[in-house]
DNA sequence: ACCCATCATTGGTGTTGACCTACTGAATTG
DNA sequence: CAATTCAGTAGGTCAACACCAATGATGGGT
């Protein structure tokens, strides 16, 4: 269990630096709790990317969670040995594969997403319930900022 | 430049997921600057700990950083090269040795505060300058709970 | 038909971060 | 004063991560 450093005030003063190893934490918590069922953030990313959008080809999912195609092709093998994604040929283009989860992939999803608001509970404890929607509601804004080339 | 990807409803809330991938785009965004004056991120928190709290044994900045006291040694190393830092045996205990920080290391402290702060407000464009009070004061209290055993 | 772009896949590389062990010299304790 | 504990150091491991180049199959354009 990672354990933040009681740290010092010209470091604590500059938001980037609570972004970042506050960040840091979160991963690591909800990593932790994936690990325990074999699985890494990406795992999750993409199950909820194809729970979100529907069936789609590689080279979505790669655009959509920024992630190297190749290392897509890494995930959804993971994820279909587990059973939890499955993967067919487009009929249309026939180049493109189109891949999508399965039952069991949402029921895992359903789970690590619990995992992950519990990870929230407990990070956010010090925080009311009006507070954490507030931080939820702001960080939202940084990120879809953020997200725009 | 990592940019952000246009995440999906079932990730984004969670505010896990959101402090997980704004914390990363801070790190990396910090880290690039740093990395332009050859510089890491513990580099910096070291030097921001030795201003802080003075000179101190090294043990105090693994523990106060937590970070590894080998890992300790390699950052004072570089700092030490580059004439950010000083080391002295502790007169009184003869095993300890004090790292502080020297003229030199203030400057480019101040620097790297400066450029942070700069990232700070690339990030946190799309929110006014109360927003921005009012996430910081949010990241504070959680980075601070989180901070105590 | 032919050529070129696209998609998935394979099998790598280099970097990084966190960690661990063994060793030295110094202090503390019994 | 012997044994133990402690601070710093040197050197190495290890997994994770992001990225890259080459290949094979397919589709689209002219």
């Amino acid at each position: 269990m990672a354990m933040l450093a009681p740290s010092t005030p010209r470091l604590t003063a500059l938001t980037p630096y609570l972004l970042s190893t506050v960040g840091k934490e979160a991963r690591t918590l909800v990593g932790d709790r994936l690990a325990a069922r074999g699985l890494r953030l990406w795992d999750m990313a993409v199950l909820a990317a194809l729970a979100d959008h529907g069936p789609q080809p590689q080279r979505d999912l790669a655009r959509r969670l920024d992630l190297h195609p190749s290392d897509v092709v890494k995930v959804l093998d993971g994820l279909a040995r587990l059973g939890y994604v499955g993967r067919e040929r487009d009929t249309a283009d026939r180049r493109r594969v189109l891949a999508s989860i399965s039952e069991p992939g949402r029921g895992i999803l359903r789970e690590l997403t619990a995992q992950t608001a519990a990870v929230g509970d407990h990070l956010l404890a010090p925080l009311d319930a009006a507070e954490r929607a507030t931080l939820h509601a702001l960080l939202l804004r940084v990120h879809a900022a953020a997200a725009r080339p």
